[in-house]
DNA sequence: TAAAATAACTAATATTAAATATGTTATGAA
DNA sequence: TTCATAACATATTTAATATTAGTTATTTTA
């Protein structure tokens, strides 16, 4: 596989070296445009490698907006938006586009990075891909889980849980915090739900069951050991 | 647990009410201030539960800016700041500053509602940093610790007392602020509580143990030599 | 649409782990 | 040496989770 990169497309050339220049500091690789339509080739060519667009609102021939329409439609691609000032009112407008994250120029290299790095963190575990871990195999697409080869049937809860757990590897995750991303409203009561839907995994996951693990006082937390 | 809220700082109480409002319909619990002082107060008094900080940066007695800095002293809470033109030179110096995020005045409901979600979606997981000191390390994340490269089990008050005086390296800790800080209620009863803690987590940590000292009279220290 | 089946949640109890208390010994400072 | 403090080992209490059973809600299907 060729190296994941990052693209960056701004018409000038001096900020793209800029922008180059941190990520390169980070090690990632980067891939530039120079304008919209530059940027969809550029794109389209290298689909597969890019893992994130660095996209420059104000550009000739064709605009920011329009090329994150574009990508849009085929891809769910993470894509920054970099705005100057006074562009601010078009922002709403590019969140119910999908842009997933704004930077205003100008920016520090901190800001960049980090913001680069948050953002790739959250998408990084979306797609769709098959999910493969010490054994346990998660397809989100046929929404099937299937351990040492053979399936086993989760209810939604279940499968949800699972997931988020999984997800999250390695990290130990609070009761609150699953209820808000596996239930996703705050709910109050504390019963035992968790712990059942927790059992019941385990014990549908049979010896791998145990890769679950307690954290007392906190909540559970997936790991492979 | 007490309802996470967001809080709102600014002199205006027409422009609190009317944040609060695009907040509430959108099922955030908010506080407010509306001087520097008092945001100072209610975050003191409310640290636990504040998820996010909307704070104006022009207000009298102590500007946004002095409230920033105090808060970033002791806490990573994420900030956004709310601008009126004419004061986004100021920016890149925020961002310096810890901020997280701008938005000018005037602004619409769904500009508002829209950066603080996507800035609590982006700094819920904020990834808390691995330390390492003298050969021990914590991870936050997956809430274990390990020696030398082997990971060894804590109980959650072991854990956290750790992490308390690897935190304050240096520092001599007396029982008292532990106690305030580790356990955080004003406890009564003297108890040798604490030293069976240390005494069990200086086991766990085998010849690095002694990392813990005694300060007799006063409480403990960590220290690596 | 009613009955049956399944899943989600709740509640109660059992079990286990951890926190704290206690009694005693060891150590260091005056 | 004496007094104060800390270390240590163990006992007790407290708290959290696991487990089981039962209720409610939702979905399926006859």
């Amino acid at each position: 596989m060729e190296k994941e990169s990052i693209l960056i497309v701004d018409d000038e050339e001096r900020m793209r070296k800029l922008i180059k220049d941190f990520l390169k500091q980070k090690n990632y690789n980067t891939l530039e445009a120079g304008d919209g339509e530059e940027a969809l080739k550029v794109f389209e060519a290298n689909k597969d490698n890019i893992i994130l667009i660095l996209l420059d609102v104000m550009m000739p021939k064709l605009d920011g907006w329009s090329v994150l329409r574009q990508i849009r439609q085929t891809s769910k691609v993470p894509i920054i938006m970099l705005t100057a000032r006074g562009e601010e009112q078009d922002e709403l407008f590019g969140f119910e586009l999908g842009v997933d994250e704004y930077i205003s120029k100008p920016f520090s290299p901190k800001i960049l990075v980090a913001r680069v790095e948050a953002l790739l963190k959250r998408t990084e575990g979306d797609p769709k891909e098959i999910k493969d871990v010490g054994g346990i195999k998660i397809d989100p697409q046929g929404r099937t889980v299937s351990v040492d080869g053979k399936e086993i049937e989760l209810s939604l809860r279940e499968y949800e849980l699972l997931v988020y757990l999984v997800e999250n590897q390695g990290i130990a995750l609070s009761r609150d915090k699953i209820l808000n991303n596996v239930w996703n409203y705050d709910y109050y009561g504390d019963s035992r739900t968790i712990d059942s839907h927790i059992k019941k995994i385990r014990k549908k996951l049979g010896k791998k069951g145990k890769y679950i693990e307690t954290i007392r006082g906190i909540g559970y937390k997936f790991e492979v050991k």
